[in-house]
DNA sequence: ACATAATATTGCTAATTAGTAATATTGTCA
DNA sequence: TGACAATATTACTAATTAGCAATATTATGT
């Protein structure tokens, strides 16, 4: 056990999750929101994407579950459902610092 | 610091990164090299995809830096370059499981 | 009821890409 | 060198989708 490919299903859910995860501008949104909730105005104020897209990324990640709605009169509060989507992104962040490291230590080897 | 927002660019590499991760075949291709090397005849038969879409997607996981390459005669052998890709799908699985296992709890507490 | 502000939806276009069949390349062995 | 096996590439199609302008919906205050 733990140790058993993952079926043709199986695979196609983790895909999902992590193509929710492959575009710029919902990443943005994600970060925004690590803090603490927003309104979808803050939010498009926050990133530099329009409004209609803004809600349109919303409404993905809220529909795959990662993200909480909750309306406040006029305002619409977005949250983070599940904060593993931050360790999942320290791991990506760390890999490519990683990278660039290991780029620019062999450009430096090419000076001696 | 660790706690100012990307900026574009690095959105951008994160985007990359997940968007790799983001296609059943390439998840596929990946778990079969997580116990050791495989010729891509090996990875051929151990996936239900084609010779042609294999070498494809073995050719964009090493131009992206997360497989290796070793010519061996006539067999071209892939292997795992960083397995921090790993952690990245437990974690995956993990949130996956959790999911399902709070939607059969709803289901269950229906029955009461 | 009406004007206004915040958010969502619709219809669309352009760009990306997985998968495929056919073909090319590379290496081995006789 | 020629035949064969393994892998890569090419040219293509079909499907997906981010982003946008315009418009619709929902809530508030008067």
């Amino acid at each position: 056990m733990a140790n058993s490919l993952l079926n043709q299903d199986q695979l196609r859910a983790v895909a999902r999750l992590f193509d929710l995860l492959a575009e710029p501008t919902r990443l943005d949104i994600l970060q925004n929101l690590k803090k603490k909730p927003l309104s979808v105005g803050e939010i498009v104020n926050a990133t530099n994407a329009k409004q209609a897209n803004i809600s349109k990324q919303l409404g993905i990640l809220h529909d795959a579950g990662l993200l909480r709605r909750e309306r406040r009169g006029n305002l619409v509060f977005y949250s983070i459902d599940d904060p593993m989507i931050f360790d999942l992104c320290a791991l990506v962040c760390g890999k490519l610092r990683k990278d660039a490291e290991s780029r620019l230590a062999a450009v430096r080897s090419l000076g001696r």
